[in-house]
DNA sequence: ATACTATATACGATTTAAGGTATATATCGT
DNA sequence: ACGATATATACCTTAAATCGTATATAGTAT
C-alpha cells in the first residue's frame, strides 16, 4: 500500500496510519528513535513545522521509504484537504 | 521517474536533479517559495537539519509528490550511502 | 583569460522545533 | 462507570533552522 502526501498534514495521517499498522504507541515509536511522545503525536497531526530528520527516522523505524515523483495523473486532491 | 530516498541526503540529491530537470536555478526556486537560495542550496546538499514544510513547498513548485511505502524489495541501500 | 551566472559558505539576528516535565483529554477494556 | 493506557496540550528552556546580507568558489560561455 502506498501513501501519497502533499503537505504535512497529509504525510502526519500517513505516519499515523503506518504506526498503527505496526503496533506501536506514539510512547513506543519516541522511544525508538529518540523522541518524546509528544513530537511524535505533533507529526502525527501535522503541526506545520516538523524537522526532516525526525520523520526518515519514523520511516526507518516502520521499515518504510520515501519516493518523489511527477504528481500522479488525476491530480486528485485529497478529501480531508477540501476544508 | 520515481526516486527512492531514506535520509535527508538522498532526498537532497532528488531535489537537486528534479529542480535542474525543471530549468530552474536555486535562486528561482527560492523566489517562487519564498525563501533563500541559501536554503535551497542546504537543502540539496543534505546538511541534515531541514525543514519539512520547505520540502513540501519545493516539491510542490516542482509538481512532485511524496509517497511513503513499505520499502522495496530488494531492501538496497543506495550507493552513496556506503561510504 | 575574462565576464557572467550558479552554487556554497559565513556570521550575527530571529524564528521555530524539540527537549523536559507535567497534565489534560481521549480511548479502550472490563 | 471505572481504571488503565494512549494521545494531545502546556510552559519554559535549549537547540537548531531560516533570514539578511555578503562573499567566496564553481561552472559556463565568449
Amino acid at each position: 500500500m502506498e501513501h501519497i502526501s502533499r503537505n504535512g498534514k497529509q504525510l502526519g495521517a500517513v505516519l499515523r496510519r503506518c504506526r498503527k499498522q505496526s503496533g506501536h504507541t506514539q510512547t513506543q515509536l519516541g522511544a525508538i528513535i529518540g523522541k518524546r511522545q509528544a513530537t511524535i503525536s505533533d507529526h502525527e497531526t501535522g503541526q506545520s513545522g516538523m524537522s526532516l530528520d525526525t520523520v526518515f527516522s519514523i520511516l526507518n523505524a516502520l521499515e518504510l521509504e520515501m519516493v518523489v515523483r511527477p504528481r500522479s495523473k488525476g491530480d486528485v486532491r485529497s478529501f480531508g484537504d477540501l476544508f
